[in-house]
DNA sequence: GTCTATAGTCGGATAGAC
DNA sequence: GTCTATCCGACTATAGAC
């Protein structure tokens, strides 16, 4: 049923917005390149959504409600399986990337610019909304997993955490571009698998002690 | 004598430029914008340079040069320090990333940007010429600190380390905005070194075998 | 809801005087 | 080398017919 259910122009829209934000960046897109790879008319972006930044939004917000929640659900499961106890960093971060990784390609990577790499105002707006409350959501456990780190230092880790997993989603074929095509892409599940791997451990490393 | 010296209309351009994008991108950012920050005429940017990308190219080159050389001095005195014997990865990180915290904060925002995430043929074309080299001369330390690791797996290992670093650079003020001024932010010197910790320690988890 | 047509703005780039 | 003035294309957004 969804299979053959007709495509609305306003879908047609926010998925071809969501292709070009991710692939060439906001600033870069015109309407006008969306609505001839949505296949409508350059008006009906205006009278669906009322502006660009009001498309970005809308763009924004359909994929991040189900992601979030997901990474709640996660977060909530494994705080009932393990009852006050410290959840292991690892299951952690399984939780809160799992549900991106899962979803649409292009998604993470949108998100990646939005998050870090888009100045302007209207992503600070989107930063606010969609990606705080879960990070406040989560800090607690994440404080309780990590005490051995300072409160400075498990927010710096943190912030490469998501840097690392920012370059995975950004990166679409870096690894064959940049090995010349000696290297295979790793799947979704591999490189989610490394990206735990190699976080974890980042965060399980000593705290530096002085000087933070 | 350098302090006194005055400051070239070219020169004026490029710092200007290196500002700008480094903050709002280089699509988001107007020539008008530019010669306004720098106090020039609009036309003296296409007289000096030849177009909105030449200047690009510029601009990354300004600094890609020295710290490339000084990227690969320090690889140079580790290699001839150990002789033959692997570089320990910490060492080999700070031999890359030192180089960049100690110039000018700006250039490693706009890095990130062109090296991850702005799309156009412009920026493979500056991935091309100012960082693949390098890359390519690490690349054998890198392989010889990492014995552990099938060469996909430190490929990938990389990449989230390139994300982490970008992570950092990108961010001025991340930390004081998401913790709402309860944290303050790291110093160069620290936050090279907690990236180093990070890192570093993500390189030497075991690696995950089968799979990949 | 969807189109055409266009207003109004801003962008990069250039010509030509000084 | 530096300016003014301007061309011309592309953009967002809207008005108004259907």
């Amino acid at each position: 049923m969804t299979a053959l259910a007709p495509i609305s122009t306003k879908d047609r829209i926010l998925d071809a917005a969501e292709l070009l934000f991710a692939n060439d960046g906001f600033e870069a897109t015109s309407l006008r390149a969306i609505t001839a790879e949505a296949g409508v008319n350059l008006a009906s972006v205006n009278y669906h959504f009322q502006s660009k930044d009001a498309l970005l939004h809308a763009v924004v917000a359909r994929r991040a409600g189900p992601i979030n929640q997901r990474r709640i659900e996660a977060l909530q499961q494994l705080e009932e399986k393990l009852r006050n106890e410290p959840i292991p960093i690892d299951e952690l971060l399984e939780a809160f990337f799992r549900p991106v990784t899962e979803c649409n390609v292009l998604v993470p990577r949108m998100m990646v610019r939005f998050h870090y790499l888009e100045a302007r105002e209207t992503f600070r707006a989107i930063y606010e909304t969609h990606f705080k409350p879960v990070a406040n959501r989560f800090a607690p456990a994440l404080r309780k997993a990590l005490p051995h780190l300072k409160p400075e230092e498990a927010f710096l880790r943190m912030q490469f955490t998501m840097g690392a997993f920012a370059q995975l989603a950004a990166g679409s074929g870096t690894m064959e571009v940049v090995s010349e095509g000696r290297m295979h892409a790793p799947t979704r599940e591999e490189a989610l698998r490394q990206l735990i791997q190699f976080t974890a451990a980042g965060f399980r490393a000593p705290s530096l002690g002085a000087g933070l």
